[in-house]
DNA sequence: AAAAAAG
């Protein structure tokens, strides 16, 4: 099935085909001609769907076919998000498929100058990409009118939700007209997000893609038993010795995403944190040096669960499990997409010992656990509940473990060479790369090489067995993705 | 309890 027959004009489908993409995803294939028909929707599609063209492709059909008057253009089409990367991302996903189309589109967002923002909305603009606390500023401060807006999406509306935007979406639609044609995307079905969806839409049509709360098949998840205090040299080694090209890292805390960033620069990998607290400019430099292959290692807190489409990511590290396992969903869900494989990875201490029986609990099955060779955890650490805040996802807390020494093994988990249980699905076994036997590789000599270049050799006989494991990096590109 | 979003 191609795009074609989707009832899309030639002009979007040439903007389309000249991104590389030729075959519509099913979120776009059902949300498409709906929309085009002027159906309300209530769409359960997680990022990595391709759903945000699912709806900038109509959407844009839909204001090219009315006639443009020449002078003053309302605003017709308004699309809120809940995160600025993600309003940034649909902006451009509208830039790039509308090229070819006489229509003008823009995005505000907060932690940036207004006044730039003004001189573009005062030019007049046919869609406009919010987050909900910069729009209503501007709505305040009356340099944006959206009495003529014909259409309405709201897009990872449970996020929003989360978020506590719920006040501020209400207060956008009290400035919306009410006819209006609705297009509401959510990841899971809330009872919030059943009650906003009766509120917002009209005879919607239901579209369910991905279920719910689970991890891309593709995605291969595994957990890595370790001390907390040697995470990050773990960290440091998977990336040189497995020769990784790219990873995203998860911290629980903006803090601890600054520490481990810096830490890894010492450890001669090029890394940037992103988070809520660093200014708007350094967060788009960070993800456009991750985009650009600058940046090796981008560590992130949960600002980049969600939503971020960062184009072929084989990798992602959760540094520490999330405190809401749904979290975990979001998180491994930036890796895989659309059918591509991806690699999960989760170090974990005894501290979490506790999340991780609540994400296994969320995906309905056991992950499976690993101890790798020179990273042994210490018996003798038992678990501490998670302290929230300055202290709480670091290294430090040495010094603990000479004290008591209960010698109790970890439950619940399988050493690499330990027979797999029955019906699991064999593991590759630890990395030949580390070192053999008990000696632990000192955080000297574990340091990662850097990479010869940029396209890859295979990292080493690890691979051997890893008979799953698809070559790290693939150049085509043959959906259509766009959160 | 943390994180995001308005300044």
């Amino acid at each position: 099935m191609s795009f074609d027959s989707l009832g899309l004009s030639a002009e979007i489908l040439r903007a389309v085909s000249e991104q590389g993409y030729t075959e519509p995803t099913p979120v776009q294939r059902q949300a498409i001609p709906v929309v085009l028909e002027g159906k309300d929707i209530l769409a359960g599609a997680q990022t990595g769907t391709g759903k945000t063209a699912g709806f900038t492709l109509p959407l844009l059909q839909l204001l090219s076919q009315q006639a443009q008057g020449k002078g003053h253009r309302p605003i017709r089409a308004l699309v809120l998000t809940p995160t600025r990367e993600l309003a940034a991302q649909v902006a451009e996903s509208i830039e790039t498929y509308g090229k070819h189309l006489p229509l003008r589109s823009t995005v505000v967002f907060g932690g940036v100058k207004i006044n730039p923002q003004i001189e573009k909305l005062r030019h007049g603009v046919d869609i406009l990409v919010a987050t909900p606390g910069r729009l209503l500023d501007h709505a305040q401060q009356k340099t944006v009118d959206l009495s003529h807006v014909e259409f309405l999406v709201l897009d990872e509306a449970d996020r929003m939700l989360d978020m506590g935007f719920i006040h501020d979406i209400r207060k956008v639609l009290a400035l919306l007209p009410s006819a209006r044609q609705n297009l509401l995307f959510s990841a899971t079905y809330s009872q919030e997000i059943k009650t906003l969806a009766d509120k917002l839409l009209n005879a919607p049509v239901l579209i369910e893609v991905a279920r719910r709360n689970t991890a891309a098949e593709t995605v291969e998840q595994r957990v890595y038993r370790v001390d907390r205090e040697r995470k990050r040299e773990l960290l440091s080694f998977l990336v040189g010795s497995r020769n990784w090209r790219q990873v995203l890292v998860f911290t629980r805390t903006k803090h601890g995403a600054n520490r481990l960033a810096q830490q890894l620069e010492k450890d001669g990998l090029s890394a940037a944190a992103i988070h809520g607290n660093k200014s708007q400019g350094a967060r788009t430099r960070a993800l456009a040096g991750f985009k650009q292959g600058d940046i090796r290692v981008l560590v992130a807190t949960d600002i980049a669960a969600r939503g971020l489409d960062i184009d072929q990511l084989p990798h992602v590290v959760n540094f520490e499990l999330p405190n809401v396992p749904e979290d975990y969903v979001h998180r491994i869900g930036r890796t895989g997409r659309a059918g591509r494989e991806g690699e999960a990875i989760s170090l974990v201490c005894v501290d979490e010992n506790r999340l991780l029986r609540d994400i296994e609990r969320l995906l309905k099955r056991e992950l499976p656990s690993e101890i790798l060779p020179g990273y042994e955890p210490d018996p003798s650490i038992k678990p501490e509940p998670i302290k929230n805040g300055r202290n709480g996802g670091g290294d430090r807390g040495r010094g603990r473990a000479q004290q008591q020494a209960p010698r109790r093994r970890n439950t619940g988990q399988k050493t690499a060479t330990a027979p797999e249980q029955p019906g699991a699905r064999r593991k590759r076994s630890a990395p030949a790369a580390a070192k053999s036997g008990n000696e632990a590789p000192r955080s000297q000599n574990s340091r990662p090489q850097r990479p010869a270049a940029k396209g890859q050799q295979q990292s080493a006989p690890s691979e051997a067995n890893g008979n799953r494991r698809a070559p790290q990096r693939r150049r085509q590109r043959a959906t259509l993705l766009g959160g």
